[in-house]
DNA sequence: TCACGGGAACTCACCGTTTC
DNA sequence: GAAACGGTGAGTTCCCGTGA
């Protein structure tokens, strides 16, 4: 598409077509901004007045992917899958530190608002981690990394130890990580450290058990 | 029963780019 | 320079699961 392509309402309506014979569904914002026959979500926010606005217009089946049905269904798989990651990572580090010493859902600075998944006793000094899913893409991840940062920064005493922020999916391509820290306007602190599951599994070897005498 | 965490979807704000 | 548009970080809304 070029600048001077003039997006109408028939225009638009086709681009949603062409995406459900493709997909057997409508897209939603991320997948409207990847999909080259349709304008920038942020493009329909402006003209349209919005996603559901337009989708109103369009008299698509479905309005709004935040509420009903569709939401309800997404919200479940989402509490399944990273149960799941949790589990994943609960049990690589039980294995390697030993139950005693693995802390699940250890608040933060006796806040219980605001809880890390894990916090490990080891040698030569203990760690947190925070466990998250990125199967929606660099999107995904960048506006979980968002709210992880607003919960840990909203934390009464900042973390003295290295807090891991581990990722599961493979979407994740981690120039493109590079260049979001790059630009991010609020850096990170040193002791934050974010790394896929694989990297992770080779960063704990870094750390030693403690031994039950 | 209620409060909260988690993650997806979405909107807003700001800035840069392109076209005329 | 104005208008149209895209990219992206930040913030909000929504709903389910969980634990106090």
């Amino acid at each position: 598409m070029t600048y001077e392509t003039v997006w109408t309402i028939e225009s638009i309506k086709d681009g949603f077509e062409k995406f459900r014979e493709i997909n057997g569904r409508y897209p939603t914002a991320f997948e409207i901004d990847d999909f080259a026959l349709l304008p920038s979500s942020r493009q329909i926010q402006r003209r349209f007045g919005g996603l559901p606005n337009l989708r109103k217009k369009l008299g698509l089946s479905i309005e709004n992917y935040t509420t009903g049905d569709i939401r309800s269904s997404t919200a479940c798989r989402i509490g399944k899958v990273g149960k799941n990651c949790e589990n994943i990572i609960f049990k690589l580090l039980r294995d390697k530190f030993d139950e005693k010493f693995v802390h699940i859902e250890r608040p933060v600075n006796f806040d219980r608002k605001n809880r890390l998944d894990f916090y490990v006793f080891a040698k030569p000094n203990n760690f947190c981690v925070d466990v998250f899913n990125t199967d929606g893409g660099i999107r995904t991840f960048i506006g979980n990394m968002n709210t992880k940062e607003r919960k840990y920064r909203n934390s009464t005493v900042n973390l003295n130890e290295n807090l891991y922020f581990v990722y599961f999916g493979d979407k994740i391509d981690k120039d493109r990580v590079q260049l979001w820290l790059s630009r991010k306007t609020t850096r990170h602190p040193a002791n934050w450290i974010i790394l896929d599951v694989n990297e992770f599994k080779v960063e704990i070897e870094r750390y030693c058990p403690y031994v039950v005498e």
